[in-house]
RNA sequence: GCCCAGGUAGCUCAGUUGGUAGAGCAGCGGACUGAAAAUCCGCGUGUCGGUGGUUCGAAUCCGCCCCUGGGCA
């Protein structure tokens, strides 16, 4: 499952939140001389470090980490962009072992398999569908986009506005239909794939850990961090506005909502959260091996030597 | 002690002129091919506070009791 001991190539760390995946992968990393590359959609902001539970500085110091607040409030990630990244990062890591650690499933399926091979989408043609979408509503903006693609209509027409404005996008760049790219995917040039892991805790006991480690985000003083945070400009457009507890506790600093019941909420879109990434790996990643054990007992036992795998 | 308002799904509440209940949230499951910590889809039997009665039939009407909130003493 994960072959520690071969040099260079890379491995995955995956897992849902809160599973110890980045202590894991750290110990990894320091006992094969090992970089960590971040599969972690959210960490790729660099303005919530505590919020979003980036790596610590100790932690900097001790394996060099890549791709974790790389990007500022302004721009936009992307599967296919951050691909690009993880690519690029882990064949610099070469000859050294490359741990890619994170918990969107997404993108680690996109490095396990590749992308379809679709032209990147002009800014100005997305907002201007997206305006199109607005105005036409759902379920209308399908029906016509079902008699423009008539392949995605025969298929089903997704329900999920996301997805219909990236069918809409694709046919107006490429005029063909998305689902004659999705065929194809285009592997990505990687070194060689020393195997990986899924972290997937029970819901039952990723529960605890999801509010032990909130709370000690409050202790390190993620309400300060998100509170000059939003002292700026473009917070409301980043795409960090939309990572757990920004809504809840932005609440509670509105004076809308108590400490608690920030808190609280904030724990329940975690667990939803988490939810959903244990459903990625058990039904798409599944040739990562499953472990029900959290990540700080393995990380134990594999500075021990003793290595899973 | 008296008066008023309530007691319906884990929570907040709907429930029309009596025909044995339904929304939101939570919860659970699933999807995901360039926004993914996002977005979308599916799943609702619960002594309708208790008890006696009226009725063919009561969450719905009547009596008594219990509990909660508010008011008056």
């Amino acid at each position: 499952m994960l072959r520690v001991d071969e040099p260079g190539g890379f491995c995955i760390v995956a897992g849902t939140t809160a599973s110890g995946k980045s202590a894991l992968a750290l110990a990894l990393a320091e006992r094969c001389n090992g970089v960590i590359v971040n599969a972690d959609s959210i960490q790729l902001y660099r303005s919530l470090p505590i919020l979003t539970a980036q790596p610590t500085e100790a932690d900097r110091e001790r394996v060099p980490h890549e791709l974790y607040g790389v990007l500022g409030d302004e721009e936009r990630c992307s599967v296919a962009h951050w691909l690009e990244l993880a690519v690029d990062a882990v064949c610099l890591a070469q000859p050294r072992r490359a741990v890619v650690v994170g918990g969107t499933g997404f993108y680690l399926e996109a490095l396990l398999r590749g992308l379809p091979d679709v032209p990147r989408t002009p800014p100005a043609l997305r907002q201007r569908l997206a305006g199109r979408l607005e105005t036409l509503g759902r379920d209308r903006f399908a029906k016509a986009l079902g008699q423009d693609d008539p392949e995605l209509a025969a298929r089903g027409l997704p329900q999920d506005p996301q997805r219909l404005l990236r069918a809409a996008e694709v046919l107006e760049l490429t005029g063909r239909s998305i689902v004659s790219f999705e065929a194809s995917r285009t592997p990505p040039a990687l070194p060689a794939y020393r195997g990986g892991l899924a972290l997937a805790l029970q819901s039952e006991r990723v529960r605890p850990r999801i509010e032990r480690r909130l709370d000690s985000m409050l202790e390190a003083g993620a309400l300060d961090e998100l509170e000059a945070w939003r002292r700026g400009d473009n917070w409301t457009t980043s795409p960090l506005a939309k990572a757990d507890g920004v809504r809840e506790f932005g609440a509670y600093l509105d004076g809308d909502l108590s400490l608690n019941s920030a808190r609280a909420a904030t724990v329940v879109k975690v667990r939803r959260y988490a939810k959903r990434q244990r459903t990625w790996l058990r039904h798409r990643l599944r040739e990562l091996a499953a472990i029900a054990t959290p990540g700080e007992e393995l990380a134990a036992r594999v500075l021990r030597g003793d290595v899973a795998g």
